[in-house]
RNA sequence: GGGCAAGUGGCGGAAUUGGUAUACGCGCUAGUCUUAGGAACUAGUGCCGCAAGGCUUAAGAGUUCGAGUCUCUUCUUGCCCA
């Protein structure tokens, strides 16, 4: 037994791969397969989810190149955002500098793994060759009316000094900075998702090969609801205040009107100072739902009343209320404390009436401590009563449509996309202001608007808007002096195009060509995590249907045919006497657990979570590859849990791989030198048949992404190949047999099977490497086992040729001797028999 | 509070979709070889029992010849939304 050497291995076949340049490109162009990965952002280092994420693509995408497939396969870099900003001010140099080692020193380790990547696809897009286009892209938008400036409230993060996007505001906290967002009134650029909501929602039902987790998610968040518009009078006065709900039927109980403090009846008193106090109040609680939701409801009592539309006489005083926006909506709503918890908490604050008009099946249906929001009929409400929800919902639409007072309406949650960032290192938004006020784009020629290099980023708040000569211009057409924009695109916007540069990335005056787009798009395979459920798959949706709609040679509204999305990679955790997290290098096992390297102190193991700096539990995979090789890392990773759930890493796992990389090396080595022996037939068959099956498992299993269920059938493989290498079948079959073997290996131990295979079939091997095919006739002749039951109950086992017929499993069954023996004094009143599965004797 | 997953040995997990529960791996136990073992190999390993045998997929019920898988109830955990 010789060790194999798996640093010379790795190298060696990196190398190799590196230079054949087109691995991946097949000859038939009909069968194209775009296998793309999330790009990674240049952090510094790699991390065990990038190689999880990497390793599971490498899989698909080296198998369908062996099933023939052309196949793309390459790797970018999201290299715009906010870290770089930081890092460049701690360590005084350019964000551009620290990117650019960032993005060498990963490209290095990935490069490591022996990923299928096409290196010659590389796109950055921080790069101008990138943002250049991207800057084409928003102003083709903003010809087509999807790029809209409007003043809106913000979430303003006073650490970073930017706006965030709702989605970047957790617990009313900043996602970054983790300060407390405030609210603040900017004129911020958009992208016009919203004329997409109903399309965004429908498509997502051709989408079957994405997880229903994550469809549902997007349905969630876009958000339909069905509802009602109501004009609601203001008492004494001509005008109207126009109500949005989803619970019309719930008209007779409200005791309130709540409007929203941007809302246009505020005009009249905006310049009280009680007014003013009171909106001040408001605008320190964020713009999230959660956080709306969380606050605690303030109302400013505005003094109006409202005619109530269907109860002759009742007047409803008008709230101003910090709950309600304005732009969701019409920024007012009607309140029925009974049956809204936020309009029970308001009633309840301040005094309002509660008037319950659902009561349920059982009960009083008094509402005192707790709005109800359940089924029930409904009461207190005239002509709706002893009406189930549903039905007065539709009677009362009915009623205020025919009265003229309002309509029945469609709204989403899904709000247009705020792209403004008040940040350096982004891609620049190409827009200038004129004297006039008018806000123009600048001309497509004046591409890319460059970022200056030199720029004081210790200065806190836009450092674009600093920089002394920048954003000085002149408008081309008119030749007038003019400002540009200072604010750059959220990094969200590099990410929702890449996938298409990518089918023409050096193309130099154009975003993609439009032929090798529609050829290779959509992406037939995009694996990455579950935090981009939501917002970076929807912004990519978004971006395509834009896409198509600005250029008539697009004809693809969805840009991932199939989604995978994987788990974490998690380590256990742990602690030392004082309550210290330390990291696995600092541990080692003893007899009694853990304990400290340092001291020898007892280390307190905590439980597996996804590894993370400041628990320490981080494992580094450019070390575990100088150790292990490769090939054991990337094998792990896959074989230990399914590739959706989250894995545990550990030594022993990473460990076992690599000594099962070394048992493959043995075996190959031990099966290519073996002596011929004369074969037995029968034998032979018996295995032959075996091993086919795996063959036709293998591919069934990779298809359906359960990977680790694949490693285990490779081992099965191996197991089967080890205990024949002994018995009298012929040698030329044994060792077709592990050359089929090894190819099935190669997606997953790339470097392990081009080695054993270029030593078997010289070096020629790889120049036409295909999946093996399994041999249906051989399927035939395989051997089932059928199990004999009494009442449902195993009773023994009947190993036979496949189909055997009920007449003939019967007789073979009633000749077993515990069968047999269980039936002395039992009468059989039937038998169910199921070819090649069970022959099941009922008794009395 | 609502929605969606999931619950199988000491651990990660498998189960042809209603037909042998615990594949495969880790760990553990014993043995062989070795100067050594954190190497390699061999055997064993769900639980109870000396055995025959019985029990077992979070708990309980139901459908079925047959349930990890289907239905209902309860409990627990995770994720998303509020």
């Amino acid at each position: 037994m010789n060790t194999i050497n798996i640093k010379e291995i790795d190298k060696k076949w990196q190398v190799f791969w590196s230079k054949k340049k087109n691995q991946f490109k097949n000859t038939d162009k009909k069968k194209k397969f775009y296998c793309l990965e999330m790009f990674p952002y240049p952090s510094g280092k790699i991390h065990m989810g990038h190689v999880r994420n990497y390793a599971i693509g490498d899989v698909i995408a080296r198998y369908k190149m062996m099933r023939g497939f052309n196949v793309l396969h390459p790797m970018g870099w999201d290299s715009f955002g906010l870290p770089a900003e930081n890092a460049a001010r701690e360590n005084n140099l350019n964000p551009r500098e620290w990117t650019k080692k960032n993005v060498s020193t990963m490209k290095h380790q990935l490069q490591l793994l022996g990923l299928s990547i096409d290196w010659d696809l590389e796109i950055s897009t921080c790069e101008e060759e990138y943002y250049k286009h991207q800057q084409e892209l928003f102003i083709d938008f903003y010809n087509k009316g999807l790029v809209i400036r409007k003043e809106t409230y913000v979430n303003w993060d006073p650490v970073e000094k930017t706006v965030l996007a709702n989605e970047q505001v957790i617990d009313g906290k900043g996602w970054r900075s983790n300060a407390i967002v405030e609210r603040k009134k900017l004129y911020q650029w958009f992208f016009n998702i919203t004329k997409f909501s109903n399309e965004l929602l429908e498509d997502l039902k051709i989408l079957n090969e994405w997880p229903e987790k994550v469809k549902l998610m997007q349905k969630n968040w876009i958000g339909k609801s069905f509802g009602c518009e109501i004009n609601f009078k203001i008492s004494k006065k001509e005008e109207m205040i126009r109500v949005y709900t989803t619970r019309p039927d719930t008209i007779f109980g409200a005791t309130f009107i709540a409007v929203s403090v941007d809302h246009p009846i505020c005009e009249s008193f905006k310049n009280t100072k009680d007014f003013i106090d009171f909106k001040n109040k408001c605008s320190q609680v964020g713009t999230t739902e959660e956080a709306i939701a969380s606050a605690e409801k303030i109302g400013f009592n505005t003094s109006l009343t409202s005619d109530h539309p269907f109860i002759k006489g009742k007047k409803i005083p008008i709230y101003v209320a910090n709950f309600i926006l304005m732009d969701y909506g019409t920024g007012a709503i009607f309140g029925c404390p009974a049956h809204d918890q936020r309009d029970f908490d308001f009633a309840k604050k301040y005094k309002l009436e509660i008037i319950p008009v659902v009561k349920p099946d059982e009960g009083s249906g008094e509402v005192i401590d707790k709005a109800y929001t359940g089924e029930g009929k409904m009461i207190n409400s005239e002509f709706l009563n002893k009406l189930d929800i549903l039905s007065a919902k539709e009677k009362i639409i009915g009623e205020i449509e025919k009265n003229n007072i309002g309509k029945k309406k469609i709204t989403f949650r899904l709000k247009d996309w705020g792209v403004s960032r008040q940040r350096y290192w982004g891609c620049p938004i190409p827009m200038i202001y004129l004297k006039s006020g008018e806000v123009v784009p600048v001309d497509k020629s004046e591409l890319p608007i460059k970022l200056p290099e030199d720029v004081d980023l210790n200065f806190k708040g836009n450092p674009l808007d600093n920089h002394p000569t920048w954003k000085k211009t002149v408008y081309k057409k008119t030749g007038e002096e003019a400002t540009r924009e200072t604010d750059t695109l959220d990094t969200f916007v590099d990410s929702s195009w890449y996938f298409a540069r990518f089918c023409s990335p050096k193309l130099k005056d154009k975003p993609f060509d439009e032929k090798s787009l529609s050829y290779w798009m959509p992406v037939d395979q995009y694996i990455g995590g579950i935090e981009h459920a939501i917002l970076h798959l929807l912004y990519s949706r978004f971006f395509m249907r834009a896409i198509e709609l600005s250029n008539d040679n697009v004809k693809i509204k969805e840009p991932f045919k199939g989604l995978f999305t994987q788990g974490m990679v998690c380590h256990e955790t742990y602690k030392n006497k004082l309550g210290k997290w330390l990291s696995p290098d600092e541990v080692k096992k003893d007899k009694n657990g853990f304990v400290s390297k340092i001291d020898g102190s007892q280390v307190k193991v905590g439980p597996s979570e996804a590894m993370s700096k400041s628990k320490k539990n981080i494992v580094d995979p450019e070390s575990m590859i100088k150790i292990y090789g490769a090939d054991a890392v990337r094998w792990f990773i896959l074989s230990d849990s399914p590739p959706e759930r989250d894995v545990q890493w550990s030594t022993e796992g990473v460990s076992a791989a690599h000594k099962f990389i070394q048992r493959i090396w043995n075996l190959s080595n031990n099966l290519k030198n073996k002596k011929n022996d004369k074969p037995d037939f029968i034998e032979q068959r018996k295995f032959l048949s075996k091993f086919n099956e795996y063959i036709f498992k293998l591919s069934e299993l990779i298809e359906n992404f359960q990977l680790n269920v694949a490693i285990a059938k490779i081992h099965e493989m191996t197991n089967l190949l080890e205990s024949n290498v002994n018995k009298k079948i012929d040698n030329k079959i044994l060792l077709e047999s592990l050359v089929k073997f090894l190819k099935i290996m190669m997606p997953f131990s790339p470097h392990l099977s081009c080695e054993c295979l270029s030593k078997i079939e010289g070096n020629n091997f790889f120049e036409n490497i295909k999946w093996p095919e399994g041999d249906e006739s051989l399927l035939e002749d395989q051997e089932v086992t059928l199990v004999v039951q009494i009442n449902g109950k195993k009773r023994g086992l009947i190993v036979a040729k496949k189909n055997l017929s009920e007449k003939d499993v019967l007789n073979k069954a009633k000749k077993m001797d515990n069968i047999k023996k269980n039936l002395k004094d039992k009468k059989v009143i039937k038998n169910i028999f199921v070819k090649n599965k069970i022959i099941n004797f009922i008794t009395t």
